[in-house]
DNA sequence: TACCAGGAGAGCG
DNA sequence: CGCTCTCATGGT
């Protein structure tokens, strides 16, 4: 073999491994788009920040990502031909501008896009979405996550992650949820919800309930189709029209966005969650669940705060 | 030790 | 319908 030849077939070698690399990495050009906020506001709960990446799991997909300036990375751990997945996870297509641009011109509005500038939605699996949220209820973020990562971990399937690295799941899927033990799923901290978890997750998985179908209905239809599962009312129903289903006028109402609304809305009268919700309804437009995700990450924000 | 949180769902007018 | 009360359980 002549020295041009290993110097070739060396140089093929390193090719073929940089195309590999390449195939595991993308760059999305987007402006406005806050990682850091919209990975942490309560609306997705397995993203974990970790030496300057958030990484997390999509699907059966193990992956990371890193904000620069006008654009953001994603590296994932096997070759991807094809990125759509993730844009549109991240809808990384919508122009923030325009949804902000349709939001009531006032102060309290105002001042809340002032302080979460490039705080986005998300648009996630309609079934980890609701069992999520199914687990949310007297929970803060920080137990919902640890939850969440529990289940994934004792009831989900290994994903492939790069050399080294700590293992990681997917979220289990209706029918492993369903075929798990009460105590099971208590041991994973879901504490009463723990029943009304494995019910929704067998109505899931034996059709009762179809989630793809529930995206394509309108949305009172929607709500009412998700309400019929145990332990989903009105707000839990709220999150996953707006976080999953695709419904941006979705505007799930919780304590922070209640009180926020009676705050900067209602001069603090005790205004009724049913009075809020039609106010809301009318008063926010097309992009309501926008709206309403920059009041309670506004609210939030000001709490910590005053602590 | 008590009390609170943040939702669902039953009961009631 | 809309409002009020109860429930359940880890954390302060």
């Amino acid at each position: 073999m002549t020295a041009s030849s290993i110097a070739s077939s060396s140089l093929n070698a390193a090719t073929c491994v940089d195309v590999a690399e390449a195939a595991k990495r993308m760059i999305f050009r987007v402006r406005d788009y806050d990682l850091a906020a919209t990975l942490t506001s309560g609306q997705a709960f397995r993203w974990q920040h970790r030496a300057g990446w958030w990484e997390g799991v999509i699907g059966a997909r193990w992956l990371r990502l890193r904000s620069e300036t006008d654009s953001f990375v994603a590296e994932t751990a096997e070759p991807a031909t094809d990125w759509r997945w993730l844009a549109d996870y991240l809808q990384v297509d919508l122009n923030l501008g325009n949804v902000l641009a349709t939001f009531p011109d006032d102060e309290p509005m105002r001042a809340a896009v002032d302080a979460c500038r490039g705080l986005r939605l998300l648009r996630q699996d309609p079934w980890e979405c609701l069992a999520s949220f199914i687990c949310s209820s007297t929970k803060r973020i920080v137990q919902i996550q640890e939850i969440v990562g529990l289940l994934c971990e004792r009831l989900g399937e290994p994903v492939l992650v790069p050399h080294n690295h700590e293992r990681a799941f997917s979220f289990p899927a209706p029918e492993h949820i369903a075929a798990a033990s009460e105590s099971e799923l208590r041991a994973c901290k879901t504490g009463f919800r723990a029943p009304n978890l494995r019910n929704a997750a067998r109505m899931v998985a034996d059709g009762e309930v179809n989630l793809a179908r529930v995206t394509e209905l309108p949305v009172l239809d929607a709500r009412s189709e998700l309400m019929r599962l145990p332990g989903v009312g009105r707000k839990i129903a709220d999150c996953v029209l707006l976080f999953a289903c695709g419904f941006q006028d979705a505007f799930p109402v919780d304590v922070w966005v209640m009180k926020a609304l009676r705050r900067l809305y209602f001069s603090h009268r005790r205004a009724s969650l049913k009075r809020l919700q039609k106010f809301a309804a009318g008063y926010f437009g097309p992009y309501a669940g926008y709206a309403q995700q920059y009041l309670f990450h506004y609210a939030r924000v000001h709490a910590k705060l005053k602590k």
